[in-house]
DNA sequence: CTTCCACAGGAAGGTCTGGCGG
DNA sequence: CCGCCAGACCTTCCTGTGGAAG
């Protein structure tokens, strides 16, 4: 019986005619051969890095937006098309593309060993002293006798300030090699707490990038759709929900892409000859479910142990939770696991990175003569709420 | 007006792991 | 093997603070 289930899910499978013909093109990874709805940016941004065709250093440039906005493609394209432009006149002119936040990047250390590893050359992950690895840095840039466009994606994760002190300042220890910088932020009170210095620098020239508006992110996907997919598998209505979801969600084109792939990964896996609106509804929990899921199982077991406070309290509906709250909860849970338990210093700071992360709300509020604190609510809900609630309690079993 | 709660969150330093070069 | 290094993770100690109560 079980095997003869299994033979049809295979014959459901094989005479399914896929759905996806290049999945390819809904994904992140994938670079588009031009960039609709961001033609004004593209331009500013040309017309200031057009500068390194001539070899000279062009300003450094500071871009924010939202998630999902094309800061991250936008610059991506550029480079690939001026490095392509530098090749036919001759120039030596490299294009270095750092995610800070993904490459785990908060030190100089961490930079200089990362922009090091793109060059070609190996450096340990520790061991040596960061003077070193600089002085190595120093180096291989001069040796190259190029114009380096260094792009730090997400540069408000670097938190180290001295990292980015270093960096406006390399162009003085270079004798044979120039550097611009390229900074992307999704916020726009990143560069407000920096040093003065390093912000004029940084930010000589600076570029906004807006948030996509349901007929852009329709456009968007369209184009996407007609690469990715075989024709008439996407019912009335599915891109436009795509898109409306997501311009809901600050115009994330990111999302926009997530929503349709997950959809159409979701048809297929039911062996459903085309893409409904239900299976978009789908996506949107499925999304929302499994970012919950990931982020709780790769947390650690003290943090799982605070969220799990949070949830507990949450459960009691006291009304609102404050830190002193979580922390005597989260003492006893302590005892019960045979955890030994975290000051209530560190706990404060598990707050805030659960805070980070987006499961939770955290908000400073002063009761007066009882104090100040911060209220905290429960970011997760429905059907990712339960399931986040099975994963604790099977993580911390 | 002052007092004072219940924390926020900065600073400095300790401990441990994993890795370096000699 | 040694002495040294970076980084993750914590602790200890600390100063700062919005606003209801007195």
């Amino acid at each position: 019986m079980a095997q003869k289930s299994l033979q049809d899910l295979f014959d459901i499978f094989l005479n399914q005619q896929p759905l996806f013909i290049k999945k390819e093109a809904l994904q992140e990874t994938h670079t588009p051969e031009n960039v609709p709805h961001r033609e004004e940016q593209v331009k500013q941004l040309a017309t200031i890095l057009v500068h390194t065709l001539r070899g000279e250093k062009p300003s450094n440039i500071f871009i924010y937006g939202k998630t999902g906005t094309g800061k991250t493609l936008v610059s991506k394209f550029i480079c690939g098309e001026i490095g392509k432009r530098a090749k036919t006149h001759g120039l030596n002119l490299i294009a270095l593309y750092l995610n800070c936040k993904i490459d785990k990047i908060n030190t100089p250390y961490r930079l200089f060993a990362h922009i090091l590893y793109q060059l070609g050359e190996q450096v340990p992950v520790t061991g040596l002293p960061t003077e070193e690895v600089y002085r190595k840095f120093i180096q291989t840039l001069d040796k190259n006798k190029s114009t380096f466009i260094l792009i730090l994606d997400e540069i408000d994760s670097l938190t180290d300030t001295s990292t980015l002190y270093n960096l406006t300042r390399v162009n003085t220890q270079l004798q044979n090699s120039r550097v611009s910088l390229i900074g992307i932020s999704n916020s726009s009170g990143f560069t407000n707490n920096l040093d003065p210095r390093i912000r004029s620098s940084l930010s000589e020239e600076e570029l906004v990038f807006p948030p996509y508006n349901a007929p852009q992110l329709k456009d968007i996907l369209f184009k996407r759709a007609e690469i990715a997919l075989r024709p008439g598998v996407l019912e009335e209505g599915v891109i436009e929900k795509c898109a409306a979801l997501a311009a809901q969600e600050h115009g994330d084109a990111r999302r926009a892409l997530d929503l349709l792939r997950v959809a159409v990964e979701l048809a297929e896996r039911n062996g459903e000859p085309s893409v409904t609106i239900n299976h978009v509804d789908t996506a949107q929990k499925k999304i929302d479910t499994d970012r919950v899921v990931e982020i709780i199982k790769t947390q650690p077991r003290q943090s799982q142990l605070v969220l799990y406070s949070i949830i507990y309290l949450k459960d009691l509906e006291k009304g609102d939770i404050s830190t002193g709250d979580i922390f005597e909860i989260y003492g006893k849970l302590c005892k019960k696991y045979n955890l030994t338990p975290l000051t209530q210093r560190r706990v404060s700071d598990l707050i805030s990175e659960l805070e980070m992360l987006g499961l939770i709300g955290a908000n400073i509020i002063s009761k007066g003569r009882y104090g100040r604190t911060r209220t905290i609510s429960l970011d997760v809900v429905g059907t990712a709420l339960e399931k986040g609630r099975e994963i604790l309690k099977y993580e911390l079993a």
